[in-house]
DNA sequence: GATGAATGAGCCTTCATTCAT
DNA sequence: CATGAATGAAGGCTCATTCAT
């Protein structure tokens, strides 16, 4: 009666359904908030019943974590794909800026409740499993690497890494606040080049700059 | 019986009564996040009891409209002296960065809310003033006219000042998540440099365009 | 120090205070209802401080009772006026009728409530005094007489003249309803033709028993 | 899984529970008034949980609202039956008189609060439904309408039907309040001959009388 | 006496979670 | 496995009452 296909059988049953919920869950998310969302409207959105929920998500704030964590996954393996394929650093940076740019455009209507909420959740984080702190500490180490390695093939001048991967993810989340509150028609990609420019001429070093010329013609 | 002092005094303990209401709700919110932090955690922490706050804010929302309110309004005041002072653009900009960072740093325990759920807050505040909103558009907009203002005087780079000025704040904000998530000890004011740096030269025109003169020759 | 004339003066003033707070509290009442009617409202259209209320009524309640009293101890003076004076007894209750009828045309606002949530309050009365009730027992008991005495005269008919004068009552009551419900422009006196027929009509001996004697001839 | 049956279980659980509500709820208001009975005391008599009303009724008014209901839908059910039957009008009269006089005595505990918050009631009907108002309406029409019937047919002389309709009950009503307030062991129902020859002698036509005698023998 | 700021018990309502079917 | 009715703890808010001024 239990054949190992059965097993996969319920495994298959058993992601559909974890895809479903967690699907159902962002988008409930996303218009409502973490707080206003009740498990009654994500079950009704999943077209399953409340009690099913709970045969395959322990608790209402581990739902969550798994709807972030779905996020920052695609997010995460990207920006590692790029870190460690064989381009330049500048163009590991652009690649990386623009993966960030392109979720910020895809998950927009999430994103309102990703950046607002998404420190108030670390906390809790701590409840079961700490898969939302590790993936983000993957995301900004992979970016931290890229950018020690531009500092040793000197196109970037970096003491901090780690910080300023924090402030290029901070840039992209301001664009995106940008279109948000300004109600701007753009999308955020189209920030790339400003993003780009910034970073580059920003973090590069500044003396052939000071060589060439002074920046305040007179 | 009805003194000018007597309206004075009330006035007076009113105004005691408020600011103890919004610190006490400031370092609860701090704690427990928007969403979790109770009128009665508020009320303990005030030491007064829950009715009383409702005799100084109607609702739990005005009340943290009041407490982000009493935050930003220190700050847009600084950047708004800043941006009407005489000093050159560059300068400006740095004591801005200041400020933010400083603001941070003062604000850190309540700082995980005030980035993270401000964004959910935006909409709630149309039910009674549009001041939190109007607050961030002022503070965003002195920056934008400083940005403006170094365009002319060639220092800066700017298309889109207004999107620019939200990616500065972004910037700031990522150094205080930084600290926050790494549990660094050092203070937020220390990435002043840095970003200056990486801002200055970031926005600074291009040496090819310095060397050319006009960027847009005719 | 303490002149006679002191505390006439205090008794003065005191029932100065406590008809205004009754006329506001009636005032309040009659568009909030007994239940939504807020002690603050009161104060407020009593133009007084709420606490002011406490110094001459014990309670909400022991305040909501002088206002009945003082609608009922006129109308309960009027209608023993009419029964101890010297008119016939159909006279009597016409006299009666129209008294009943020109009181809920005079307190139509407060009527809502007086008829509505009356006996609502009976219970509480227990908690002091049993003033209300009492009062209801003589207005019912004049009335009762009047129908006694017309029953000595041949007028009426009648072996439950209690039971029948709450119908008195009733009656004029469910014209006060008719109109508040239908929202009709006609004052209630206007049914004084409709009801005194009715009554005269309704109470008359019949005309068999009238002329054979007794109602049941065998 | 869905079977015809399954549903029709699910509707007669929800029709259980929902009539344990209302009759709970019934029983609560009879002994404290709408505005002092409270959902805890409610739950607690229908022994069910307090979240669990919540499932069958939107708030405490909508609740109340299908008490109220529950006991005129019936009354107002064999009014139109009586008025729609082929007997005599005087008789229909009788009846009505009569079914409601029952209903008084049937729902004794709960009258004291059916007539006296009804009206007050009234104006929160406005919020979902009109069904209360509604319902009072057709009552009175029915009766209205047998008393015209009555008129046509020369057992009854009445201008205002409408009117007289809220007399008639005003005065069954009358007996209910008599029997509560002077705690009287008879039940209403024995009022039946008084009011009935009450009515039928008041809205007689008056020449009949006139012609077959004087009403006071002297 | 008069005031009105302060109190806090109590209410309605929501919603995460459970469990019998 | 799936369901969804039931639960009950907890939260926001009101308002009668008190008391220091």
């Amino acid at each position: 009666m239990k054949f190992p296909k059965n097993a996969t059988k319920k495994q298959v049953l058993g992601e559909f359904r974890t895809g479903g919920i967690v699907a159902a869950a962002k988008q409930v998310i996303a218009v409502k908030g973490f707080a206003a969302a009740t498990m009654d409207e994500i079950a009704e959105a999943a077209q399953i019943a409340k009690g099913t929920i709970y045969l395959y998500f322990k608790s209402k704030n581990s739902l969550f974590e798994a709807v972030i964590t779905s996020i920052m996954e695609r997010l995460v393996a990207q920006v590692q794909e790029i870190q460690q394929s064989s381009k330049p650093p500048k163009e590991k940076i652009r690649r990386i800026l623009k993966a960030m740019l392109e979720m910020l455009d895809a998950e927009q209507a999430f994103f309102r409740v990703y950046v607002s909420e998404f420190p108030c959740l670390l906390p809790r984080s701590a409840e079961g499993s700490t898969t939302v702190i590790d993936l983000d500490q993957d995301f900004v180490t992979a970016i931290a690497e890229v950018l020690a390695e531009g500092m040793q093939t000197g196109d970037f001048i970096t003491e901090e890494p780690r910080k300023v991967a924090y402030v290029l993810r901070g840039m992209t989340r301001a664009v995106a606040i940008h279109k948000m509150i300004e109600h701007s028609s753009e999308s955020v990609l189209a920030a790339l080049p400003l993003l780009s420019n910034l970073v580059f001429q920003g973090l590069a070093p500044p003396l052939k700059r000071a060589k060439s010329g002074t920046p305040r013609p007179r």
